[in-house]
DNA sequence: CTGTTCTGCTTACC
DNA sequence: ACTGGTAAGCAGAACTT
């Protein structure tokens, strides 16, 4: 439908939607969007689409009055009447079957949660759907407008003011006509990255001291300390009011589409809120002028009107982190891995002090670093931002949501958000969220069984080869066309079933219908996407192809946990249960299939299966990994990962049976792959770590155990000699919630609560370390944990390192080899006997 | 009072 | 509150005799 505002002129542009909003424009609900056009130009569109939402008549009832009746509806609702504007009998499919509903159009989004309301209390009603379908995204899959995603636009150019109650500052105001998908053209990153140094850390205290800004080719920093000799990069400014007008100065000067931080959602844009406001300063970061505003919610999201803000931490927190090695998910940490940079060292507690007292004295120099560290922040979210922006595009444009959502979104939306974006053209009704009730039912569910995981033989195996299925959760779902409205009651004659299993304490099996159901054809869809675009990366390799493999791979593989989780429109347990049930089947079935050509297997872990080639060979191994492929049902695939030179598999701790998840391989190019131990493990202490690491190697190189221990017994010597550095020997535990909640005390959350005491920043999500020092070992070890600075250079406990770190971490390893724990520790006397 | 078992907690694997 | 289940292992709490 078009819109009744007129405007100037025709005029005709290539378009790539950035950023998303809506708001009544002449009585009519209209969609917002922002971005460029081909020629770089900043254009802002506007558009409309229908608002409505589904009713489902009772069985019975005639649908024409029914239609009518709810077609009456009308009520005076914020100051203007809601009513329904049409409503229309549709045949539509919902959970895959034919269904008749009623689509109720109403006169502006914003009503539908009140005329819902009163259609659901009439007595025809049966349901009603679709009433949480936010409307910019009933907008992208009504209009076929997509977030990234090039359109042709055809309308009429706006008079900012005359016809539009708004001034935003674009080039160009369009009303469309007519939009289209078109050709791609390139864009520009236009972006800002920031950061901002306060006085303290609490949202509402201290003041803001410094502020940097950056992209490839600008670095600014602003503050009202002043100093001589700074950086050329460096501005000062009479005080924090003037900072901040100067911030949001430069911020409508340069015009970034993306405006990007680094936990600016939790700190950098919240603190600078609450400053604006104690210096009555109006944040109009907005194209429109309009305020900075927070959604609601645990985790509030700073918005920007026609600018995206990003805030890079929430995307690696919720998304990327899964892919990276990075103990935390720090700046430093992050961009270390990803760009080879680091944050600048410096002491912030000592020159936050300084500043925070009015008497406080800082060094020139110390100044000129702290504007350099700032900087250096704004830098590496910058450079980070480039590092990410094709991951952030590939995944947004699979999603078909905007940007701002999907940096911001957990696997379960992004997984929601492809199906729902979807259903059109399978003419399906979405199903509906959950309710509050509904949720804590789900989450109090008692799980179901998962994979399959074998209990390893201790031991030493040389020739190691190592199967495993591809995307194996995924091609189970397409292969067996599993989802929740696909599930049947009764098998059906030429359908799917699940062996038999335990669910809910009772064997049952589950049957899935043979037509294809529309999440298993969407999810088969993304998977052959995903074939095209790594067969396309072989011929032509590129960044953006890499970043679109990884969109869809993730998207895959995060369907499954998606059937199990309880905030999921498409919640089923079944699902999940059969799919683990099929999992195990495939899985016991290769083992034995194995076994009976002769080898040994040694481990298995849901999708993987690890066998020693004994007096067979590699071929043999290839031989049957065909064999086996030959009865595989579907899309399911094994795949050979790979030969290893030598594997070792150790017992748990408690010492009665092989430990599973605990691993190392050494592979033909010398390269170690270490699961499970303490070696990768952040909580244990680097020097227990690093040990641990060498054992293993030296073991796995040379076959035998000697040489590991003679090493591990100069270690120990060292730690007794109180030679160990005491940075090797802080443990880091994250303190998971807040401090309060905490039922069991241990050393990390009084170590987090000594923090707290001395003013430092500690809340749930912080890594917490300690050491722990020398003193009374009748006392628990929590009383021994102090900060590292609080301790110094030999004054840690010497018993707990060799007794609770170093020689718990080596002795499983030692015992395949008949090494016993005394042996190591007895190892050290005689050296120590030796010195005397 | 002391040793054992249970529970809470964190972090891994896939 | 924000994908699932499986598993090891530590430290403290609870329990037992």
């Amino acid at each position: 439908m078009e819109s009744t505002l007129k405007g100037k002129e025709q005029v005709k542009l290539d378009f790539i939607p950035l950023d998303f909003d809506y708001l009544d424009l002449d009585g009519k609900c209209h969609i917002r969007m922002f971005g460029r056009t081909s020629e770089n130009k900043r254009c802002c569109v506007l558009d409309t689409t229908d608002a409505y939402f589904w009713l489902f008549p009772r069985a019975g009832i005639d649908l024409k009055k029914y239609a009518e009746k709810v077609a009456k509806i009308s009520l005076e609702h914020a100051s203007r009447i809601a009513k329904v504007e049409k409503v229309e009998i549709k045949d539509k499919h919902f959970l895959g079957n034919p269904i008749k509903a009623l689509q109720v159009f109403v006169s502006n989004p914003k009503d539908i949660a009140v005329i819902k309301d009163i259609a659901k209390t009439f007595h025809e009603t049966l349901e009603k759907k679709e009433t949480d379908i936010n409307f910019v995204t009933r907008y992208i899959i009504d209009k076929n407008v997509k977030p990234l995603e090039w359109v042709h636009v055809e309308g009429r150019e706006l008079n900012q003011y005359i016809e539009v109650p708004f001034d935003v500052d674009t080039d160009i105001v369009v009303m469309a006509d007519e939009i289209k998908p078109t050709q791609e053209h390139e864009l520009k990153l236009n972006f800002l990255a920031f950061d901002i140094e306060s006085t303290e850390f609490e949202i509402g205290k201290g003041e803001i001291v410094m502020i940097s800004l950056a992209d490839h080719n600008f670095h600014k920093v602003l503050t009202w300390k002043k100093y001589s000799n700074a950086p050329e990069e460096v501005e000062f400014v009479k005080d924090e009011a003037e900072l901040i007008e100067k911030f949001m100065k430069i911020i409508h000067e340069r015009k970034p589409d993306f405006l990007v931080g680094y936990f600016s959602d939790g700190f950098d844009l919240p603190y600078l809120r609450a400053r604006a406001e104690q210096n009555h300063i109006k944040l109009d970061l907005g194209l429109d002028k309009s305020n900075l505003s927070f959604s609601r919610g645990i985790m509030p999201s700073a918005k920007i009107t026609g600018r995206v803000h990003i805030d890079l931490y929430r995307f690696v927190n919720n998304i990327f982190a899964y892919t990276l090695q990075s103990p935390t998910i720090s700046l430093n940490d992050v961009a270390k891995e990803l760009i080879g940079e680091e944050k600048l060292e410096i002491d912030l507690g000592h020159i936050t002090k300084e500043l925070r007292s009015t008497h406080g004295k800082i060094k020139d120099a110390e100044m000129r670093r702290f504007s350099l560290y700032n900087l250096q922040d704004a830098v590496l979210t910058s450079k980070l931002f480039l590092k990410l922006w094709n991951n952030l595009a590939e995944l947004t444009k699979v999603v078909s949501e905007p940007l701002f959502e999907v940096s911001r979104a957990r696997y379960a939306y992004l997984v929601e958000n492809n199906i729902l974006h979807n259903l059109k053209r399978f003419n399906e009704i979405a199903a509906s969220r959950p309710l509050g009730e509904e949720i804590g039912e789900r989450r109090e569910r008692e799980k179901y069984i998962g994979a399959f995981v074998k209990e390893p033989r201790p031991d030493v195996y040389e020739k190691v080869a190592v199967f495993d299925f591809r995307s194996f959760w995924p091609s189970i779902i397409v292969s067996f066309n599993i989802s929740m409205p696909t599930l049947l009651e009764k098998k059906e004659s030429g359908g799917y079933e699940t062996p038999e299993f335990e669910f809910d304490g009772k064997k049952r099996k589950f049957y899935f219908q043979k037509q294809e159901g529309f999440i298993p054809r969407i999810l088969k869809e993304l998977l052959e996407k995903r074939k095209e675009t790594k067969a396309e990366f072989k011929r032509n390799p590129s960044p953006v192809l890499e970043a679109k493999d990884y969109a869809l791979k993730t998207l895959a593989n995060a369907t499954y946990g998606y059937f199990g989780f309880f905030g999921a429109r498409y919640y089923s347990p079944e699902c999940g249960a059969s799919i683990t049930a099929i999992s195990r089947y495939y899985i016991h079935k290769t083992i034995d299939e194995i076994e009976k050509f002769g080898f040994e297997v040694i481990y298995s872990d849901t999708d993987s299966v690890m066998f020693a080639l004994g007096n067979k060979t590699e071929k043999d191994a290839k031989e049957i990994l065909e064999k086996i492929n030959k009865t595989l049902p579907g899309t399911m695939e094994l795949e050979l990962e790979n030969f290893y030179v030598r594997g070792i598999f150790v017992m748990t701790k408690k010492g009665e049976t092989g430990a599973k998840k605990k691993y190392a391989l050494l592979a033909k190019d010398g390269n170690i792959k270490i699961r499970g131990f303490e070696a990768v493990r952040r909580d244990r202490c680097d020097l227990a770590k690093e040990t641990q690491d060498v054992v293993l190697k030296k073991v796995l190189e040379e076959g035998k155990a000697d040489n590991a221990l003679a090493y591990v017994i100069k270690i120990l010597k060292e730690v007794r000699e109180k030679k160990a550095p005491i940075e090797k020997l802080i443990i880091r535990t994250k303190l998971k919630k807040a401090i309060e909640s905490y039922e069991a005390r241990g050393p990390h959350v009084v170590v987090a609560e000594k923090m707290l005491e001395q003013g430092l920043p500690v809340k749930a999500g912080s890594l917490i370390e300690y050491v722990i020092a020398k003193g009374n070992s009748k006392e628990r070890i929590r009383e021994r944990a102090k900060l590292p600075d609080e301790v110094e250079k030999g004054g840690y406990d010497i018993d707990y390192y060799i007794e609770h770190q170093i020689v718990p971490a080596v002795e499983t390893i030692f015992a395949v080899f008949g090494i016993t724990k005394e042996q190591i520790i007895e190892g050290k006397k005689q050296k120590n006997l030796g010195e005397f």
